[in-house]
DNA sequence: CCGCCCACGC
DNA sequence: GACGTACGTGGGCGGA
């Protein structure tokens, strides 16, 4: 069996109980600053649990440890922190470890069961399944749901989830109904079941991940624990179009809630058959999400970590991923069926799992007002796409192509030397063995030269070749990324770009984009903006417009600081870093404040933002340290409450173990409290930045909700089409666009009620850059 | 296949 | 003595 079966395992929520412990890591903690090094085997576990454990008894709490840290350890902790070669039982120095490469020779690191236990304990809440597989050779088994939650979440969740810590549940150990539907009689019994619920879980089966294309190859149905209906969609279209449509009134009845894993990848993929999913949406991906933001959310893992249930592995039934994997539509019924179902099964039960944790996290409102009403909405912006003007984009690869030939020349030419300037390892043994243009020239971590833009700059004037290089990456860059790539990913059938929203990605709370990613689309270079002219509206008879927020988080630090300086500059209208420059150079005039000045505090803003040091603002500004720590207490001085702001926050989350959000979003900071200053300061840093980032996020999905329903109930043609954090573009119908303006402009800036007010810019035009 | 480096956006 | 600004996605390289 599994090692140290016969190993005592310990309930680490009882011992966090008796002692008071905030968060069960906190004796993985424990372990690690004890590690000893002295026997000097790399990969060496520090002291075990069951040791950890007696410590704390004998402690009292984790905070005396910390106190007589070196009357345990004798040198040890200073040792334990700066040795970074060592791999400790603990989550932050196993953290730090990784930042430089983790080698552990699996030949030295002879363990007895108890250690391996501790290491796949350890593994298994790092979620370092990989690395476990390497030393092991096996899968690591998550031994007791719950277990890698944080604070009190979830913590007493031990009914029917907890299997102990050997083998998890799967379909071959679990008593479960999964029923095939193959007749329409059957069917119609199904659908009249369901249109009397006040809410069903289903999951679509298809051909393949792309939604715009997929063909569904099979439905599943639950709304009962362990019990489960598979529909299975013949090949010929026509065919499975008719069944479909036997359910259309069901997904159209507004009355019923669906509930779904990743359920607009379903709502787009029933789309494509004229099918509506109306009503309440609850889906258990973007409800982990909310609960957890920094954890994984894939059924897979959820399933694992909260129902000890090891679902059928798609593998199984298709293949490993690759150029081989076969299709859905090839696999045995039998097994197709009980995938399915499993899958619709398994997310009602999160759902029943998840919803009552929303509740009780106070999350619901966020989660019901928010987020779940967001998902159609980004199934209807994905669903319109956008157009691009291909013809001007290959227009543009040929004179872009002409450019890299000549200048790929030049370089070759100067460095007198073949080799690929794409490589950054073999462009810094040009630039620095070969032309040793800096004999104290920066590494990276992996001991090669740095050739990043901010290095290469600062050798512009040592030789022509640098200025080469940064044109030739910029044109690369301009060429792979955007210019070759986005005709490719046109869809056939609309001839536009449908881009995918990820809605549980960042932990802030904002959305991400990728397939493509129109998120990052070029705008401050000129050569860049070439691109954005290629994103035109759908016809003659639509027009772009582009709304973006200004300044929303600034705006943002302003309300929740409350600083009555920075709120004035808000309401009289100023421009933000003008009047940041008079405060931090003292200034009276604001008319005097010389562009150096405001370009210095805009370079300030953001850093405050971020929660920069002096030494950050320092290398941003290019300007001594000491000059640089004048600025920022110049800043807290002419903006206190800001400061004061930004201190709460740190000590919030050192309270709390996490900060909020403006509408209640969470950002747990597991690593607040670390006695390592470089976690720490990262975690700090994040309680500054999440809140203003996350309101700001939270702000414009509350926009996008208003604007896409009034836009429905005054009955316009007009669609939303893109979201880039701080900006919408709608691609709007011409004889709308003064009553669209007007509308957009309204919602947006009415979002919300802050103590300063948040103001839109608007601009339209016959591609996305003319908008902007 | 995966980690790293680099670069684009907000 | 090292470290030092948040959140993302993607292309290309190079080692395993």
């Amino acid at each position: 069996g599994r090692a140290g079966g016969d190993m005592e395992i310990i309930d680490k929520t009882k011992i966090c109980e008796k002692f008071k412990i905030d968060r069960p890591e906190q004796i993985i903690d424990i372990m690690g600053l004890m590690g000893d090094s002295s026997d000097n085997i790399p990969g060496a576990p520090g002291i075990g649990e069951k040791t950890a454990i007696k410590l704390i008894e004998k402690y009292g709490s984790i905070e005396n440890i910390y106190k007589n840290i070196d009357e345990i350890t004798g040198k040890q902790k200073e040792k334990l922190l700066d040795n970074k070669e060592q791999v400790m039982l603990s989550k932050e120095l196993v953290t730090i470890k990784l930042d430089v490469p983790v080698k552990i020779d699996v030949k030295k690191l002879v363990l007895d069961d108890p250690d391996e236990v501790l290491l796949t304990k350890l593994f298994e809440e790092l979620e370092f399944r990989s690395t476990a597989r390497r030393l092991f050779q096996k899968e690591i088994i998550p031994t007791q749901a719950g277990s890698i939650m944080q604070g009190t979440l979830f913590g007493d969740n031990d009914s029917d989830t907890n299997n102990s810590a050997d083998e998890s549940q799967n379909i071959s150990n679990t008593k479960h109904e999964y029923i095939l539907l193959d007749t329409k009689d059957k069917r119609k019994k199904l659908i009249e079941q369901l249109n009397d619920l006040k809410e069903f879980c289903f999951d679509t089966e298809t051909s393949e991940l792309n939604p715009h294309n997929a063909e569904i190859v099979g439905l599943s149905i639950s709304w009962e624990m362990h019990k489960a209906y598979y529909v299975h969609l013949p090949k010929g279209q026509k065919e499975a179009q008719q069944i479909l449509d036997e359910f259309k009134v069901v997904f159209g009845n507004e009355k019923i809630r669906k509930i779904g894993q990743n359920i607009k990848y379903d709502i787009l993929v029933l789309k494509n058959y004229g099918i509506q999913v109306r009503g309440e949406i609850f889906d258990s991906m973007i409800a982990h999400y909310l609960l957890q933001p920094d954890l994984r959310h894939n059924l897979n893992y959820l399933s694992e970590q909260y129902l000890g249930y090891k679902p059928v592995q798609i593998e199984e039934l298709i293949g490993k991923k690759g150029a081989n994997q076969g299709s859905m539509r090839n696999v045995p019924l039998e097994k197709l069926k009980d995938y399915a179902a499993e899958d619709a099964d398994l997310t009602f039960q999160l759902k029943e799992l998840f919803e009552k944790e929303l509740e009780k996290t106070g999350l619901s409102n966020l989660s019901e007002t928010i987020e779940m009403p967001l998902i159609p909405i980004l199934a209807e912006m994905e669903s319109a796409g956008i157009k691009i003007n291909t013809s001007a984009l290959n227009e543009f690869a040929k004179d872009l192509n002409k450019e890299l030939i000549k200048i790929e020349e030049k370089i070759i030419d100067q460095a007198g030397v073949q080799f690929n300037i794409s490589s950054p390892k073999q462009l810094g043994e040009v630039l620095f063995d070969q032309l040793k243009l800096d004999p104290n020239a920066k590494k990276t971590k992996s001991k090669q030269y740095s050739t990043s833009e901010e290095t290469l700059v600062k050798l512009a004037d040592k030789h022509p070749i640098v200025n080469d290089v940064l044109e030739f990456r910029s044109l690369k860059k301009l060429l792979s990324t955007y210019v070759e790539a986005l005709p490719k990913l046109m869809s056939e059938k609309t001839g536009k770009i449908h881009t995918s929203y990820n809605q549980a990605v960042a932990a802030t709370g904002r959305l991400s984009s990728n397939n493509p990613n129109l998120q990052n689309i070029p705008i401050r270079e000129e050569r860049g903006r070439e691109i954005r002219k290629a994103f035109i509206p759908q016809d003659k008879d639509h027009i772009l417009l582009a709304a973006d927020y200004s300044q929303i988080e600034l705006r943002l630090m302003a309300h929740m600081s409350q600083d009555e300086k920075m709120i004035e500059a808000f309401k009289n209208n100023t421009d933000i870093h003008t009047a940041t420059a008079s405060k931090i150079f003292h200034v009276e005039q604001l008319s005097d404040v010389t562009k150096d000045q405001r370009r210095k505090a805009k370079t300030a803003n953001f850093g405050i933002i971020y929660g920069i040091s002096a030494f950050g603002l320092s290398q941003r500004l290019n300007i001594p340290r000491t000059e640089a720590k004048q600025l920022i207490d110049e800043y807290f001085n002419g903006f206190p409450k800001v400061k004061e702001y930004m201190d709460k926050s740190i000590s919030v989350a050192r309270e709390k173990g996490y900060v909020e959000t403006l509408m209640g979003r969470k950002r747990f900071l597991k690593d607040i409290n670390s006695r390592n200053a470089t976690v720490r300061g990262f975690a700090e840093r994040n309680a500054i930045n999440a809140p203003i980032q996350g309101s700001a996020a939270d702000i414009i999905k509350l926009a996008m909700i208003d604007v896409f329903r009034e836009l429905e109930k005054q009955n316009l043609k007009t669609k939303m089409i893109l979201q880039v954090h701080d900006e919408l573009i709608f691609d709007v119908y011409k004889p709308e666009l003064e009553q669209v303006k007007e509308l957009v402009k309204n919602k947006m800036e009415n979002a919300v009620m802050l103590s300063i007010p948040l103001t839109v810019d608007l601009g339209s035009g016959e591609n996305w850059l003319e908008a902007h």
